[in-house]
DNA sequence: TAAAGAAATGTAATCGATTACTAAATAAAA
DNA sequence: TTTTATTTAGTAATCGATTACATTTCTTTA
């Protein structure tokens, strides 16, 4: 495979002139342009970028890191990202953690080793700490997630009052007993969405019942049981407000189940409007959140952020919007 | 940043000796050893990969093509590739095509930049030559599609046998006119399962007809279209076999649209069994591909293909299987 | 104890680009 | 025409590893 000295020797020029004619923006007579050229086409020549990323110290790589690839939440995400990595000649390098610590390590692991110019977490951990200091060492950037405390550069929405609304849509409708299939509590996105479905009951003066507030997993089936159990009560919910849209099929499996029908008999709402939303029967209702957005916004961000290390990179937060369709009962009214 | 110059001088060594004791299999003297990692551990020395790589000429990164990342029945597939390629030191760099022909180029682009060590495609493309010249210059393998002429490594099931199967499953309930949902029949995938339905209808002696068999482009909507064309036809069928899931769910929201139930009145049977499949109501029978095991054997075969390039590697096909949910309508019988 | 063989380490070439610095060629100004 | 400024092109250092080959040190054997 030919390299560049040996189309330096077939052009009768010297790789500098080879590599400031393939380089652009360098003043080359034009003549000789053509015979660099032209030696390019014979040899057929192709770039070694490993030599290039070398000696420029850049890859042009980003990694982007989430917990599952199955989850088709992720999959617009990452179209964003990718469709602006594409823009900027970028390229991205997906890593699916699968939640192993070990997994994630050695995903990060590839930016002490040069191999990549950033990294976006579309995932949730615990400690926001090794976040803050990975920041330090590399750019970083945080697509729905976010820290209490820190300024890192993330994208996301406001989960709080977007839970607040949802909520405030089913006491509207007025229900009064409103179930909370709560997501994993360790996760921030859950503990605000649990938050502003609290602020929703408080400023509505309704109480909020241990009973009717649970954590689950974002799966189906925790979204199942824990509706079951919850409908067991003899005082049931008559609403359930689920924190992603995978339990909300799973509390309309769960009422239907016990011969329950979904909006009459129980309301769902559910987070996120996954494609399901609109396919499941009744359709469900649902905080839509701009999924595109957010990676086109993660990966501008991290653009940015490599552009220039110094720049001040805050939290973006995107609007989202409630999705009325079937399962809230809203038609009913 | 620490390089391995600096390690070398801490550790009194030459840069060979460190080179040797973190690549293992050397002979070093314990003492050496020791004073080497020290320096490593105090240096906190990462090594750079990007001139490790350059170095050795191979980067263990595999380019994974695909047309869509949002398409769940790839999100199996890929795991199987990643479990695989981590077990083995491997990276993957996903790339979506979007179906777009210059998107391709650039992921392929990366191979001959040194940039990936090979590639398996998850996807559908109509020239077949393109593949067999690459696959000259580069390890390269083809999961879930195949080509009929030659001998590259690919992955897949027997398309034509499962359609023949889950088209005889409606046949053995009984149904004479039954309508098939194709996909586009630019990719071999559709066209050899549209032939195993036909295969299932001559076998059986049922005469095949045009206006029962369309093509569609593996969408939720084209399945729906297709399907109320077929039901406005006086002597309806009254069974659907579409080539994906998607397409499938599509033919059963057509149904109902017009007041038909399923299974009832038209029985529905899928392809691909996707996560849907077992939500949607009535949960669709459908073709089961053993996804997971597709990728794994993907990157299995790549890394054999990577490790001696002369090997002879043909295609391995797998076993599907046929799962009976209530779509079909076999729980009437 | 000397010679031969084995083990440990060092020297320097190499992978293939980019680019600072320098030199030659050309154009512009005096 | 000479001097100066500007283009154009070349030389060689550099990015940071790996490894063939050479050399030194240590063991083993005679």
């Amino acid at each position: 495979m030919a390299n560049i000295k040996d189309v330096a020797r077939r052009a009768s020029v010297s790789v500098a002139t080879v590599s400031r004619v393939l380089s652009k923006n360098y003043s080359v007579r034009e003549e000789t342009k053509l015979r660099v050229l032209q030696a390019v086409y014979e040899l057929d020549y192709k770039l070694n970028r490993l030599a290039s990323n070398l000696r420029k110290q850049e890859t042009k790589t980003i990694i982007v890191l989430l917990p599952d690839i199955s989850n088709p939440f992720f999959a617009d995400i990452i179209r964003g990202i990718e469709d602006v990595a594409i823009k900027s000649n970028y390229y991205i390098l997906i890593g699916t953690t699968e939640n192993s610590e070990e997994r994630e390590q050695n995903y990060i692991r590839l930016l002490g080793e040069h191999m990549a110019d950033g990294v976006i977490f579309i995932t949730a951990r615990s400690n926001p700490n090794d976040y803050i200091e990975l920041a330090k060492l590399s750019p970083l950037v945080l697509a729905c997630e976010y820290l209490d405390e820190t300024a890192l550069p993330t994208v996301s929405i406001d989960n709080i009052s977007s839970a607040r609304k949802a909520t405030q849509h089913l006491i509207n409708l007025g229900h009064q007993r409103i179930g909370m299939v709560a997501g994993p509590l360790n996760v921030i996105v859950s503990r605000d969405r649990l938050k502003g479905y609290r602020q929703a009951l408080h400023q509505n003066e309704l109480k909020e019942e241990t009973a009717l507030i649970h954590e689950g997993d974002f799966k189906v089936e925790g979204g199942y049981y824990l509706t079951r159990r919850m409908l067991a009560y003899e005082n049931r919910p008559t609403a359930i407000f689920a924190s992603n849209d995978e339990m909300a099929v799973g509390a309309m499996k769960a009422a239907t189940s016990l011969g329950l029908k979904v909006p009459e008999d129980l309301a769902v709402v559910g987070f996120d409007d996954i494609p399901l939303a609109s396919l499941i029967e009744p359709q469900l209702t649902t905080i839509q959140q701009p999924r595109y957005k957010i990676g086109e916004t993660a990966m501008r961000l991290i653009l940015a952020n490599i552009k220039n290390r110094e720049a001040e990179l805050g939290g973006v937060v995107l609007e989202d919007k409630l999705v009325i369709r079937k399962s809230c009962g809203a038609y009913l009214k």
